[in-house]
DNA sequence: CGCGAAACCTGACTGC
DNA sequence: TGCAGTCAGGTTTCGC
Protein backbone atom coordinates (compact mmCIF):
# COMPACT_ATOMS: atom_id res chain seq x y z
CA UNK A 1 0.00 0.00 0.00
CA UNK A 2 1.94 2.90 1.09
CA UNK A 3 4.42 4.16 -1.80
CA UNK A 4 4.66 8.03 -0.92
CA UNK A 5 1.00 9.00 -2.63
CA UNK A 6 -0.06 6.44 -0.13
CA UNK A 7 1.33 8.11 2.84
CA UNK A 8 0.58 11.70 1.40
CA UNK A 9 -2.83 10.82 0.98
CA UNK A 10 -3.05 8.72 4.28
CA UNK A 11 -2.15 12.76 5.98
CA UNK A 12 -4.81 14.53 3.81
CA UNK A 13 -7.21 12.41 4.66
CA UNK A 14 -5.94 12.09 8.55
CA UNK A 15 -5.49 15.85 8.95
CA UNK A 16 -9.12 17.36 8.81
CA UNK A 17 -10.38 14.84 11.50
CA UNK A 18 -7.01 14.68 13.67
CA UNK A 19 -6.24 18.17 13.87
CA UNK A 20 -7.36 20.11 17.54
CA UNK A 21 -8.02 17.07 18.63
CA UNK A 22 -7.11 15.49 22.02
CA UNK A 23 -5.80 11.72 22.12
CA UNK A 24 -8.18 10.82 24.95
CA UNK A 25 -6.69 7.41 25.17
CA UNK A 26 -3.86 4.83 23.83
CA UNK A 27 -3.56 0.87 23.24
CA UNK A 28 -0.78 -0.60 22.35
CA UNK A 29 -2.08 -4.29 21.79
CA UNK A 30 1.80 -5.32 20.48
CA UNK A 31 4.92 -3.09 20.50
CA UNK A 32 6.30 -5.24 18.39
CA UNK A 33 7.35 -3.84 15.10
CA UNK A 34 10.08 -2.41 13.06
CA UNK A 35 11.76 -0.86 15.82
CA UNK A 36 9.89 -1.18 19.73
CA UNK A 37 6.87 1.12 20.38
CA UNK A 38 8.68 3.23 23.33
CA UNK A 39 6.57 1.64 26.69
CA UNK A 40 5.91 5.42 27.96
CA UNK A 41 4.23 6.03 24.88
CA UNK A 42 0.77 5.76 25.98
CA UNK A 43 1.73 7.83 28.96
CA UNK A 44 3.63 10.75 27.18
CA UNK A 45 0.83 11.20 24.37
CA UNK A 46 -2.22 10.79 26.33
CA UNK A 47 -4.11 14.50 26.92
CA UNK A 48 -1.85 16.10 24.24
CA UNK A 49 -3.65 17.92 21.32
CA UNK A 50 -2.54 17.29 17.94
CA UNK A 51 -1.15 20.21 16.21
CA UNK A 52 -0.35 19.52 12.29
CA UNK A 53 0.45 16.63 10.71
CA UNK A 54 3.51 16.73 8.28
CA UNK A 55 5.31 14.51 5.66
CA UNK A 56 8.71 12.97 5.20
CA UNK A 57 10.01 10.76 2.87
CA UNK A 58 7.35 8.16 3.98
CA UNK A 59 6.93 8.97 7.74
CA UNK A 60 3.75 10.69 8.79
CA UNK A 61 4.47 13.55 11.18
CA UNK A 62 1.69 14.00 14.21
CA UNK A 63 2.85 17.20 16.18
CA UNK A 64 1.30 16.69 19.75
CA UNK A 65 0.98 19.34 21.91
CA UNK A 66 0.64 18.97 26.01
CA UNK A 67 -2.00 20.94 27.19
CA UNK A 68 -0.21 21.85 30.61
CA UNK A 69 3.24 22.55 29.58
CA UNK A 70 2.94 23.56 25.91
CA UNK A 71 5.90 20.83 25.35
CA UNK A 72 5.48 20.04 22.06
CA UNK A 73 7.06 16.35 20.45
CA UNK A 74 5.88 13.74 17.74
CA UNK A 75 4.97 10.77 16.89
CA UNK A 76 6.71 9.63 13.81
CA UNK A 77 4.89 6.70 11.84
CA UNK A 78 5.91 4.50 8.99
CA UNK A 79 3.31 2.05 7.47
CA UNK A 80 6.34 -0.17 5.98
CA UNK A 81 5.15 -2.68 3.37
CA UNK A 82 1.81 -3.20 4.77
CA UNK A 83 0.79 -0.67 7.22
CA UNK A 84 -2.66 2.02 7.43
CA UNK A 85 -3.86 4.40 9.42
CA UNK A 86 -7.19 4.06 9.58
CA UNK A 87 -10.20 6.46 11.27
CA UNK A 88 -12.98 4.16 12.40
CA UNK A 89 -16.10 4.80 14.77
CA UNK A 90 -15.45 3.90 18.32
CA UNK A 91 -16.15 0.40 19.38
CA UNK A 92 -15.88 -1.07 15.79
CA UNK A 93 -14.04 -4.26 16.26
CA UNK A 94 -10.40 -4.56 16.45
CA UNK A 95 -9.26 -6.55 13.59
CA UNK A 96 -6.18 -8.90 13.51
CA UNK A 97 -2.82 -6.58 13.12
CA UNK A 98 -4.61 -3.83 14.54
CA UNK A 99 -1.79 -2.81 16.80
CA UNK A 100 -2.52 0.80 17.83
CA UNK A 101 -5.22 2.26 19.13
CA UNK A 102 -5.52 6.24 19.61
CA UNK A 103 -8.94 7.70 20.84
CA UNK A 104 -9.40 10.72 20.01
CA UNK A 105 -12.07 13.02 21.33
CA UNK A 106 -12.66 17.08 21.10
CA UNK A 107 -10.66 19.06 23.20
CA UNK A 108 -13.37 20.65 24.64
CA UNK A 109 -14.22 17.18 26.21
CA UNK A 110 -13.19 15.64 29.64
CA UNK A 111 -10.56 13.11 28.95
CA UNK A 112 -13.19 10.31 29.97
CA UNK A 113 -15.84 11.92 27.69
CA UNK A 114 -16.89 9.86 24.40
CA UNK A 115 -13.97 9.95 21.77
CA UNK A 116 -15.42 11.18 18.48
CA UNK A 117 -12.76 8.81 16.41
CA UNK A 118 -10.25 5.89 16.85
CA UNK A 119 -7.27 5.94 15.21
CA UNK A 120 -6.13 2.73 14.32
CA UNK A 121 -2.25 1.37 13.30
CA UNK A 122 -2.95 -2.08 11.30
CA UNK A 123 0.35 -3.38 10.24
CA UNK A 124 0.45 -7.42 9.59
CA UNK A 125 4.03 -7.77 8.37
CA UNK A 126 5.05 -4.98 11.32
CA UNK A 127 7.70 -3.62 9.59
CA UNK A 128 6.30 -0.03 10.39
CA UNK A 129 7.05 1.77 12.85
CA UNK A 130 5.77 3.99 15.74
CA UNK A 131 7.88 6.27 17.51
CA UNK A 132 8.21 9.58 20.07
CA UNK A 133 10.80 12.02 18.76
CA UNK A 134 11.70 15.56 20.36
CA UNK A 135 12.26 18.46 18.47
CA UNK A 136 13.84 19.41 16.37
CA UNK A 137 12.52 16.20 14.43
CA UNK A 138 15.56 16.80 11.69
CA UNK A 139 18.27 15.36 14.65
CA UNK A 140 16.85 12.12 14.58
CA UNK A 141 18.92 9.18 13.25
CA UNK A 142 15.89 7.78 10.72
CA UNK A 143 15.38 11.35 9.12
CA UNK A 144 18.75 13.21 9.31
CA UNK A 145 20.28 11.79 6.39
CA UNK A 146 17.22 11.35 3.85
CA UNK A 147 17.52 12.53 0.70
CA UNK A 148 15.56 15.74 -0.40
CA UNK A 149 11.73 15.38 -1.20
CA UNK A 150 11.05 14.29 -5.03
CA UNK A 151 8.51 17.27 -5.53
CA UNK A 152 10.78 20.08 -3.69
CA UNK A 153 13.00 22.49 -5.64
CA UNK A 154 15.92 20.36 -4.41
CA UNK A 155 15.27 17.56 -6.43
CA UNK A 156 16.55 18.06 -10.01
CA UNK A 157 19.27 16.70 -12.18
CA UNK A 158 22.28 18.29 -11.16
CA UNK A 159 21.31 16.53 -7.10
CA UNK A 160 21.02 13.10 -9.30
CA UNK A 161 23.68 14.07 -11.65
CA UNK A 162 26.45 15.31 -8.87
CA UNK A 163 25.21 12.02 -6.14
CA UNK A 164 25.30 9.29 -9.24
CA UNK A 165 29.14 10.01 -9.92
CA UNK A 166 31.64 7.41 -9.24
CA UNK A 167 28.43 5.06 -8.46
CA UNK A 168 28.56 1.38 -10.22
CA UNK A 169 25.08 0.85 -8.34
CA UNK A 170 22.07 -0.02 -11.14
CA UNK A 171 20.37 3.63 -11.74
CA UNK A 172 17.04 1.81 -10.43
CA UNK A 173 18.76 0.86 -7.00
CA UNK A 174 19.90 4.31 -6.65
CA UNK A 175 16.78 5.89 -7.48
CA UNK A 176 15.70 3.88 -4.54
CA UNK A 177 18.39 4.69 -2.49
CA UNK A 178 16.68 7.18 0.49
CA UNK A 179 19.76 8.86 1.15
CA UNK A 180 19.48 9.87 -2.64
CA UNK A 181 16.10 11.09 -2.36
CA UNK A 182 13.23 10.16 -0.74
CA UNK A 183 9.77 8.47 -1.85
CA UNK A 184 10.36 6.44 -4.72
CA UNK A 185 9.77 2.98 -4.12
CA UNK A 186 10.00 -0.10 -6.29
CA UNK A 187 6.46 0.74 -8.52
CA UNK A 188 7.15 4.54 -9.69
CA UNK A 189 11.26 3.42 -10.07
CA UNK A 190 9.98 1.03 -12.61
CA UNK A 191 7.43 3.14 -14.32
CA UNK A 192 9.63 6.54 -14.24
CA UNK A 193 12.55 4.81 -15.93
CA UNK A 194 9.93 3.02 -18.42
CA UNK A 195 8.87 6.60 -18.75
CA UNK A 196 12.14 8.42 -20.06
CA UNK A 197 13.72 5.15 -21.78
CA UNK A 198 16.62 4.52 -19.17
CA UNK A 199 17.65 0.12 -18.78
CA UNK A 200 17.09 -0.04 -15.09
CA UNK A 201 20.53 -1.66 -14.86
CA UNK A 202 22.74 0.94 -16.16
CA UNK A 203 25.34 2.24 -14.12
CA UNK A 204 23.83 5.47 -12.43
CA UNK A 205 27.29 6.42 -12.30
CA UNK A 206 27.40 6.62 -16.08
CA UNK A 207 24.37 8.28 -16.93
CA UNK A 208 24.16 11.89 -18.13
CA UNK A 209 22.82 14.75 -16.93
CA UNK A 210 20.63 15.41 -19.29
CA UNK A 211 19.06 12.06 -18.90
CA UNK A 212 18.71 12.61 -14.95
CA UNK A 213 16.98 15.83 -16.04
CA UNK A 214 14.11 14.02 -17.92
CA UNK A 215 14.28 11.33 -15.19
CA UNK A 216 13.97 13.64 -12.01
CA UNK A 217 11.01 15.29 -14.07
CA UNK A 218 9.09 12.03 -14.75
CA UNK A 219 9.28 10.99 -10.93
CA UNK A 220 8.13 14.18 -10.31
CA UNK A 221 5.84 14.19 -12.95
CA UNK A 222 4.75 10.33 -12.02
CA UNK A 223 4.27 10.76 -8.04
CA UNK A 224 2.44 14.20 -8.37
CA UNK A 225 -0.42 12.56 -10.41
CA UNK A 226 -0.63 9.46 -8.22
CA UNK A 227 -1.18 11.93 -5.15
CA UNK A 228 -3.36 13.54 -7.23
CA UNK A 229 -5.66 10.41 -8.38
CA UNK A 230 -5.06 9.07 -4.31
CA UNK A 231 -7.03 12.12 -3.35
CA UNK A 232 -10.11 10.30 -4.29
CA UNK A 233 -9.51 7.73 -1.49
CA UNK A 234 -9.40 10.47 1.13
CA UNK A 235 -13.08 10.01 2.20
CA UNK A 236 -12.75 6.12 2.16
CA UNK A 237 -10.28 7.00 5.64
CA UNK A 238 -13.70 7.62 7.52
CA UNK A 239 -16.03 5.73 5.69
CA UNK A 240 -13.19 2.70 6.52
CA UNK A 241 -13.63 1.22 2.80
CA UNK A 242 -10.95 -0.32 1.48
CA UNK A 243 -8.64 2.04 -1.27
CA UNK A 244 -9.29 1.44 -5.06
CA UNK A 245 -6.77 0.98 -7.00
CA UNK A 246 -5.96 4.44 -8.06
CA UNK A 247 -2.53 3.78 -9.65
CA UNK A 248 -2.97 0.33 -11.13
CA UNK A 249 -4.62 1.24 -14.68
CA UNK A 250 -2.12 3.51 -14.80
CA UNK A 251 0.81 1.78 -15.08
CA UNK A 252 3.27 0.88 -17.79
CA UNK A 253 5.82 -1.98 -16.36
CA UNK A 254 5.19 -2.81 -13.23
CA UNK A 255 3.28 -6.07 -12.54
CA UNK A 256 3.07 -6.19 -16.25
CA UNK A 257 5.66 -8.66 -17.16
CA UNK A 258 5.06 -10.67 -20.50
CA UNK A 259 2.74 -8.44 -21.81
CA UNK A 260 3.12 -5.93 -24.47
CA UNK A 261 4.88 -3.00 -24.00
CA UNK A 262 2.60 0.02 -24.53
CA UNK A 263 4.86 2.13 -26.44
CA UNK A 264 6.63 -0.40 -28.83
CA UNK A 265 4.32 -3.70 -27.87
CA UNK A 266 7.66 -6.20 -27.72
CA UNK A 267 6.98 -8.09 -24.53
CA UNK A 268 8.11 -6.89 -21.27
CA UNK A 269 11.10 -8.25 -19.39
CA UNK A 270 11.50 -9.14 -16.01
CA UNK A 271 14.38 -9.81 -13.58
CA UNK A 272 15.38 -9.80 -10.11
CA UNK A 273 17.60 -6.63 -8.68
CA UNK A 274 18.11 -7.11 -4.43
CA UNK A 275 15.27 -9.31 -4.44
CA UNK A 276 12.62 -6.86 -6.22
CA UNK A 277 10.89 -7.21 -9.37
CA UNK A 278 12.09 -5.17 -12.15
CA UNK A 279 10.33 -4.74 -15.25
CA UNK A 280 11.17 -2.68 -18.18
CA UNK A 281 11.52 -3.04 -21.85
CA UNK A 282 14.33 -4.37 -23.53
CA UNK A 283 14.07 -2.60 -27.03
CA UNK A 284 12.60 0.72 -25.45
CA UNK A 285 14.95 1.46 -22.51
CA UNK A 286 18.72 1.66 -23.34
C1' DC B 1 33.50 2.99 1.28
C1' DG B 2 30.15 0.84 -1.74
C1' DC B 3 27.69 -2.70 -3.04
C1' DG B 4 24.46 -6.89 -2.95
C1' DA B 5 22.14 -9.69 0.13
C1' DA B 6 20.05 -10.78 4.43
C1' DA B 7 17.07 -9.55 7.85
C1' DC B 8 12.76 -8.13 9.96
C1' DC B 9 7.30 -10.41 9.54
C1' DT B 10 2.59 -12.32 7.90
C1' DG B 11 -0.54 -13.70 4.40
C1' DA B 12 -1.86 -14.84 -0.23
C1' DC B 13 -1.10 -17.65 -3.83
C1' DT B 14 0.93 -21.67 -6.65
C1' DG B 15 2.03 -26.24 -7.54
C1' DC B 16 2.64 -30.90 -6.16
C1' DT C 1 -6.77 -30.77 2.10
C1' DG C 2 -2.16 -29.92 3.23
C1' DC C 3 2.31 -28.57 2.85
C1' DA C 4 6.40 -26.32 0.87
C1' DG C 5 7.92 -22.72 -1.77
C1' DT C 6 7.57 -17.98 -3.60
C1' DC C 7 6.32 -13.41 -3.54
C1' DA C 8 4.61 -8.72 -1.76
C1' DG C 9 4.14 -1.55 -1.73
C1' DG C 10 10.26 -0.76 2.73
C1' DT C 11 14.48 0.18 4.85
C1' DT C 12 18.24 -0.92 8.00
C1' DT C 13 22.09 -3.73 8.83
C1' DC C 14 25.43 -7.21 7.67
C1' DG C 15 29.31 -9.07 5.25
C1' DC C 16 32.34 -9.15 1.41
Amino acid sequence: MPELPEVETTRQGLAPHCIGRRVSEVAVHNARLRWPVPESLADTLTGRLIQRIDRRGKYLLLYCEHEANGHVGVLMVHLGMSGSLRLVEPGTDRKTHDHLVFSLSDREDDLDAEPQWELRYHDPRRFGCCLWLELPVEQHPLLVSLGPEPLSEAFDDQHLFRLSRGKSAPIKSFLMDSHVVVGVGNIYANEALFRVGIHPLREAGGISQARYKALSAAVREILAQAIERGGTTLRDFVNGKGEPGYFQQELSVYGRAGEPCVRCNKPLTEVRLSARSTVFCARCQR
